[in-house]
RNA sequence: GGUCUGGUAGUUCAGUUUGGUUAGAAUGCCGGCCUGUCACGCCGGAGGUCGCGGGUUCGAGUCCCGUCCAGACCGCCA
C-alpha cells in the first residue's frame, strides 16, 4: 500500500495511529542525532522524525534524501514536542519506522516553494515542476471549482451543455484563424473555432433552448499577458429573450460565482454604461470603476484665450485627481512623460494645481488668468489639495489616453483595490467599425449581431452611427465576457453582410449554411462568451492567465516545454500535399523535425 | 511589423553610468560537525564561453553594430 492518509489530513486526533503516506520530499534538515523530512503532496506537509537512537541505520538513510526524492514512509503519528502553529499538520510528526525511496530526483533547477528563485522562462520549461508549487497549485485548483460553479448554476438554470466540433471551417472575417490540412481532401483545411459561434446559434434554430459549454477556443494572433493562443470560453446561447432577461440571467451567474467563490454578495442590478459614455468619461469601453475619477470634456472652457494648442485641437479634457495638488516637478514630468510615450502618444500635459492654501498654478498660467482656472475648478468640483491633468489632441487618441492617465492616477493612489470588485455591463456598442485600411466596415462584435430597429435606417445614411443590441460584462476594468442578441431572420442578416462588403455570392459561400437554416425557423435568440482564464485570473488577484492556465504558451506562441510548434518531417508534408516555400532568413533549428 | 526592458555561477541578482589586477553576493549543490528543527545553525569546498557573432581598443562583462532568447506594451485580437 502506498499510503492510507495524505500528507495534509493528520492531526492531534491521528496521534498514536499507524500510517503510510507518500510523496515528495519538500526539505531534510539533518541535526546530527536526528533528521527531519518535510513530505509534500497535494494536499499539504507532515514531517517525519528520523532519531538515531531508535534506528541509525534508518537515520542515516533519511539523511541521504534529496530533494523531489518520492518516497514512502510507514510509522505512528504522535505529538510534537515543539509544534509548529504555521502549518496545518504542525501539531503532529511521524516517528518513521520504515521507509523506501519509489523514485530518486535530479536536484531541480529550481526550489519547489511558494517564493521560488525560479524565473519565468525556466519555470515554464520544467512547468511539472512549477506546478508541484502550492501558489500555482491553487490557481488551478481555483479554476476547477470555478467551473464546477459554473456547470452547477448553468445547469440550474435549465442550460445543456453541448460540445460542438473543433475542425471547422476557415472565416476571414475576425481574427486569423489556425489552419489543419486535411489528407483526404487534398489542398482543403480546416480551421480551428475562434468560437462555436455559429454552432450554437444552429442550435438555437434546432430549440435546444438554453445551451452552454466550456470550451476552448483558437486565434492566431500576437499574445499579451491576458491573450493565448488558445484559450477558454464560456459560451452560452437562449432563445426567446431579449436583452435584459440575458443580462439578468448572466448577472445571475456572475454573482453566483461571487458568492460561492469569493464568499462576496455583489448587489443586483449591475450599472449599466453605453459605449459612448464609457468612452466620454473613462476613455474606454471597460472602466475600472473601483474609483470614482472621470473625465470631462474642456472644449468651451479652453478655447479663445490666446493658447494655440488648445485653440487648434479637435478636444480638449482632462481629470482631477484628489489630494496630489502638492505634486512636485518631477512627478508632474513623470505623468508627462507617461503619456508621451509612443504606446500613449500625447505631445505634452497641461496641469493645474489648486495648493492646499487656494492657490491655483498652472502650466498656462500665461493664458489663463485666476478666473478662468477658476473655472477649471468649478468644471470638476475640485476642492483645495487636488490636481487637474489635462491633455489635447484628436478626440480619440486623446479620450484614450485621459484614459490610460486615469488608470495610471488610480494605480498611484492604491484606488485599485484587487479586493474589491466592480462589475458593469457596457452596452449598445456600434454595430459596425470604419477599417481605415481596406476602406470598409467591419462589424464590432461579429456579423450576427443585431441592430437596434431603430437604428436600421442608418445603414443607408450613417453605418457608423447604428447601435448594436451587444454588450460587455466588465469587472475592475477586465472584459470578462461579451455577447449580443443576434439576427435571426435571413433579410437582415443579408443586410448585414451587405453592409460589411460582403457580395450575396460570398455571403452564401461563407456562411451559406446558417443562411440557409434560419429559413427554417430560427426563433430569436442571443448570447455571450465569457474569458474563462481572464475570470479565474480576476478572482485569483493576478494579472496574466499564464498561471492559471496548467501548460501556457510563451510570448512568442512557444510551449518551451514541449517546444511545439515544430518542424514536421518530409513524409507527413507529402502526404498532405504541402510544399514549403520559406524565405531565406527563416531558418529552422537542427534535430528540430518531426 | 514596431517600441521598451532584460540576458553575468544550478538559481536570483550586483558589477556596465566613468573600459584596467584573480568577475562578487545570496541561495542551491558537495563534504564535515550538531538530538527538537521547521528560512535550522556552524565550518570547509566546488561551481563562470559575463546569450551568440563581429568591431573599436594596448586592453571589453562594461563602448559600437548585428543576431538569438525572454518579458511588457503598441499595431493586431469580428
Amino acid at each position: 500500500m502506498y499510503r492510507t492518509h495524505t500528507c495534509g489530513e493528520l492531526t492531534m486526533q491521528h496521534a498514536g495511529r499507524e500510517v503510510v503516506l507518500s510523496g515528495w520530499v519538500q526539505k531534510s534538515r539533518d541535526l546530527g542525532g536526528m533528521t527531519f523530512v518535510d513530505l509534500r503532496d497535494r494536499y499539504g506537509i507532515t514531517q517525519l522524525v528520523f532519531n538515531m537512537e531508535t534506528d541509525a541505520g534508518l537515520c542515516r538513510r533519511a539523511r541521504k534524501l534529496g530533494r523531489e526524492f518520492v518516497i514512502r514512509a510507514a510509522g505512528r503519528v504522535s505529538e510534537r514536542s515543539n509544534k509548529n502553529p504555521q502549518m496545518p499538520t504542525g501539531d503532529i510528526e511521524i516517528m518513521v519506522e520504515s521507509l523506501e525511496v519509489l523514485n530518486p530526483s535530479r536536484v531541480p533547477p529550481f526550489t519547489i516553494e511558494t517564493r521560488t528563485d525560479g524565473g519565468d522562462d525556466l519555470r515554464m520549461k520544467y512547468r511539472y515542476l512549477d506546478l508541484r508549487r502550492q501558489v500555482v497549485r491553487k490557481n488551478l485548483e481555483l479554476r476547477h471549482r470555478m467551473a464546477m460553479e459554473i456547470r452547477n448554476y448553468m445547469s440550474g438554470e435549465g442550460f445543456i451543455e453541448v460540445e460542438t466540433p473543433v475542425l471547422i471551417k476557415s472565416t476571414p472575417e475576425g481574427a486569423r484563424d489556425f489552419i489543419v490540412p486535411s489528407r483526404m481532401n487534398p489542398g482543403q483545411f480546416y480551421a480551428l473555432p475562434q468560437s462555436p459561434q455559429t454552432f450554437k446559434q444552429l442550435l438555437m434554430v434546432a430549440g435546444f433552448d438554453r445551451y452552454f459549454q466550456i470550451v476552448k477556443c483558437f486565434r492566431d494572433e500576437d499574445l499579451r499577458a491576458d491573450r493565448q493562443p488558445e484559450f477558454t470560453q464560456i459560451d452560452c446561447e437562449m432563445s426567446f429573450v431579449e436583452r435584459d432577461d440575458l443580462l439578468e440571467t448572466f448577472e445571475g451567474l456572475t454573482r453566483h460565482l461571487f458568492r460561492t467563490i469569493k464568499g462576496v454578495e455583489v448587489e443586483r442590478g449591475f450599472p449599466r454604461l453605453s459605449y459612448a459614455e464609457a468612452m466620454e468619461k473613462y476613455g474606454t469601453d471597460k472602466p475600472d470603476l473601483r474609483f470614482g475619477i472621470r473625465i470631462s470634456p474642456m472644449n468651451e472652457l479652453v478655447k479663445g484665450k490666446g493658447f494655440r494648442v488648445f485653440d487648434s485641437v479637435e478636444y480638449t479634457g482632462g481629470i482631477c485627481v484628489t489630494g496630489c495638488g502638492e505634486y512636485s516637478r518631477r512627478q508632474l514630468d513623470e505623468l508627462t512623460a507617461f503619456v508621451q510615450r509612443p504606446q500613449i502618444g500625447m505631445k505634452g500635459m497641461v496641469y493645474l494645481k489648486y495648493g492646499a492654501d487656494g492657490s491655483l498654478k498652472s502650466s498656462v498660467d500665461k493664458f489663463y488668468d485666476e478666473k478662468a482656472l477658476g473655472q477649471w475648478v468649478s468644471l470638476f468640483e475640485a476642492k483645495p489639495g487636488d490636481l487637474i491633468l489635462v491633455l489635447a489632441g484628436d478626440r480619440e487618441l486623446t479620450l484614450k489616453a485621459l484614459g490610460e492617465l486615469r488608470l495610471e492616477m488610480g494605480k498611484r493612489l492604491g484606488l485599485r483595490d484587487p479586493g474589491q470588485f466592480k462589475p458593469l455591463w457596457v452596452v449598445d456598442f456600434p454595430l459596425l467599425e470604419w477599417d481605415g485600411e481596406t476602406k470598409r466596415y467591419h462589424a464590432m462584435h461579429h456579423p450576427f449581431t443585431s441592430p437596434h430597429e431603430e437604428d436600421i435606417p442608418l445603414f443607408r445614411t450613417d453605418p457608423g452611427k447604428v447601435r448594436a443590441k451587444a454588450y460587455d460584462l466588465v469587472i475592475n476594468g477586465v472584459e470578462i465576457g461579451g455577447g449580443s442578441i443576434r439576427i435571426h431572420d435571413e433579410e437582415l442578416q443579408k443586410l448585414m453582410f451587405r453592409n460589411l462588403g460582403l457580395t450575396d455570392e460570398e455571403a452564401r459561400r461563407q456562411f451559406g449554411f446558417l443562411m440557409e437554416a434560419f429559413r427554417y425557423g430560427a426563433p430569436p435568440h442571443g448570447g455571450i462568451a465569457f474569458g474563462f482564464d481572464r475570470w479565474v485570473a480576476l478572482f485569483a488577484g493576478i494579472e496574466s492567465i499564464r498561471d492559471v492556465i496548467a501548460f501556457p504558451k510563451n510570448n512568442a506562441g512557444r510551449d518551451v516545454m514541449i517546444d511545439s510548434p515544430s518542424a514536421v518531417s518530409p513524409g507527413q508534408l507529402e502526404e498532405l500535399f504541402l510544399k514549403l516555400d520559406l524565405p531565406e532568413d527563416s531558418r529552422i533549428p537542427e534535430g528540430d523535425e518531426g
